[in-house]
DNA sequence: CGTCGAGACGACATCGATGTAGTTCGAATT
DNA sequence: AATTCGAACTACATCGATGTCGTCTCGACG
């Protein structure tokens, strides 16, 4: 259903501009081991990155975090758990950060349950709205295709 | 029942010990004006911080923030708006950070309406389970009494 | 081949939040 | 009034995350 042909591959400048963080953040992201790029780690000077989409599915979410004001630590614990439920339906999911953990809420039902008993604060990603964000951001960035011409400046933003 | 009157006070160090953050911190935050005391700020070397009871819920509101990798700067804002609900029953209460701002939600239901729309990241605080927390140790920090003969202003609210 | 550009790398500077240590003052106690 | 103690103050160090800049290297293309 998602426009993935085999496997669309991105770069890092291509992903800064597809979620707009900077390129010295998915640098240090990527350095720090905090977010790995799936398809190609860097190999040395002159060596390129190479993206996975659920990569930048990841960095999306995590920039959410961010604004939220979530330390990226915990920020990179919640991807770990959204990358466990990959296979899940996420357009219809929500990533909630408890005090005591990450988890995949599928409905609301399932948050409001975790509400209730829990102290402490909870952090919620409603996905659906990420992964609509960012497919259309995808198309926005050159027709859909990721690679290629590594897609003419988009009106520079 | 007999505890908590109408106006206790608490000093600096009392209020760390209330709600476990280092003196550090709350020094840091009243001179940052991110807490201000709202019975006595300090006027100089030897004076004393005296600090209310919605104050030591406003802080404890703000570690619990802080440990879900909430930015005090944040954090701070959505004290703003739980200051100005201060009047209602905050037990039955969720303080929720949204992307576009803070509110107070007294059922659920508001909160799933919320989430439903919403897009980003929001931030979920139960206020039941600070406040009973805190209920608690105000208790253990020496039978209900915030502290001897000092200071009862009025304060009002 | 040699040039060139994109992108990774390295060494810094910065900024917010906090820890540590020592100093100084106000106020309660003697 | 003099002592003492607690708490605020000052100055510095630290740590994570990021910005800046300059360098290096790979790969493409002339």
């Amino acid at each position: 259903m998602t426009t993935r042909s085999t496997e669309q591959s991105y770069s890092g400048p291509q992903v800064c501009r597809l979620v707009g963080i900077t390129y010295r953040q998915l640098d240090y992201w990527a350095r720090t081991g905090l977010l790995v790029p799936s398809l190609a780690s860097a190999t040395g000077s002159g060596s390129k990155r190479r993206y996975d989409y659920t990569d930048v599915l990841e960095v999306k979410v995590i920039k959410s975090l961010l604004d939220a004001g979530v330390s990226l630590q915990r920020a990179r614990r919640a991807v770990d758990c959204l990358r466990d439920g990959l296979g899940q339906d996420l357009a219809s999911t929500s990533l909630v950060l408890t005090p005591t953990g990450s988890v995949l809420a599928r409905s609301n039902g399932e948050i409001v349950d975790l509400l209730q008993g829990g102290q402490g604060v909870f952090n919620i990603v409603p996905l659906a709205s990420v992964i609509d964000d960012l497919q259309a951001d995808i198309v926005a960035l050159g027709d859909g295709r990721a690679e290629g011409p590594a897609a003419r400046h988009p009106a520079t933003a």
